[in-house]
DNA sequence: GTGCGTGCAAACGGTTTGCATGCTT
DNA sequence: AAGCATGCAAACCGTTTGCACGCAC
């Protein structure tokens, strides 16, 4: 799970153990939804992926994914992203890194930046609790976008 | 508006003048919610915002707490928060700052971070387009909330 | 065989919207 | 006087839930 780079069938064979090991069974929808999840560029929404995973799977419900997207978060096999948007958005990758967010087009873009995970946090937040990874988010406007407008 | 420790009269002032260079007209809702946000320290929801409203101003309607605090945000006025729960969040805390959330009790905390708000942005995230201030966010459980689950 | 996972449909909760009235400008 | 803002109620949309069947174990 930990590398997003890895060839598809080997990232759907750690889900299985990664299953497995959750107590969790391992069904064709599952399998499907991580498979479509982790080839996936775009950090899609439920109901994106739902309607990418209907050509290939066309019973499919989109409460199964649904409750799979929600199932599979809560073990740590994929990640939902918090936006401002109604929707939830999600992503399979497992390789340190942050978020730039588009106002407009609504696009994610994944940045890694080595400085900052490697920086020392504040005092305040280090006496907080227990803290997960500190994460960058930026929202803005993409070149795309800028483009559209000023043309 | 930039200064979130101003006495609340003056607060009102600003944002009075805001609402006018936008082009807003000044409604007694308008300022109850806004004193209501300025003055809370805990980022309230609209419906937590609304019942706070409802002890000095009976006939407020949820309704229009949304649909000010969407306009008021819109303005740039307020600003709403981006957590991993349904419910949107809100604060009227110009000063820079980034924030702490807590899973179990849900409490967002702010904290301050200079060394990170003057470091230099990857240049990938610089050549993305025009981006707004990159906010870091860190979810984790509190001091309160592990005390809770241990004791 | 046991019982978790699925599909279906209905409920849910937060938010948004259409409309007539009221109040700021 | 003109028209934006409000309150009310109903619609909306993404998500969750109850139930009976089916499949992984």
């Amino acid at each position: 799970m930990e590398n997003e780079t890895a060839p598809i069938e080997r990232r759907i064979a750690e889900f299985t153990e990664a299953c497995r090991r959750a107590g969790l069974r391992i069904t064709c929808q599952r399998q499907e939804i991580f498979r479509e999840l982790a080839k996936a560029k775009d950090h899609p929404s439920a109901e994106a992926l739902h309607k990418r995973l209907r050509c290939t799977f066309p019973n499919i419900s989109l409460d199964t994914v649904y409750r799979t997207l929600s199932t599979l978060a809560s073990c740590g096999v994929i990640s939902k992203i918090d936006t401002m948007e109604s929707q939830g958005r999600y992503e399979a990758n497992f390789v340190r890194h942050h978020h730039l967010i588009c106002h407009g087009c609504k696009e994610i873009i994944d940045f890694q930046w080595h400085d900052f995970d490697e920086a020392a946090l504040p005092q305040e937040v280090r006496s907080w609790g227990r803290i997960g990874s500190p994460n960058v988010v930026i929202y803005g406007i993409c070149q795309k976008c800028l483009d559209l407008q000023d043309g």
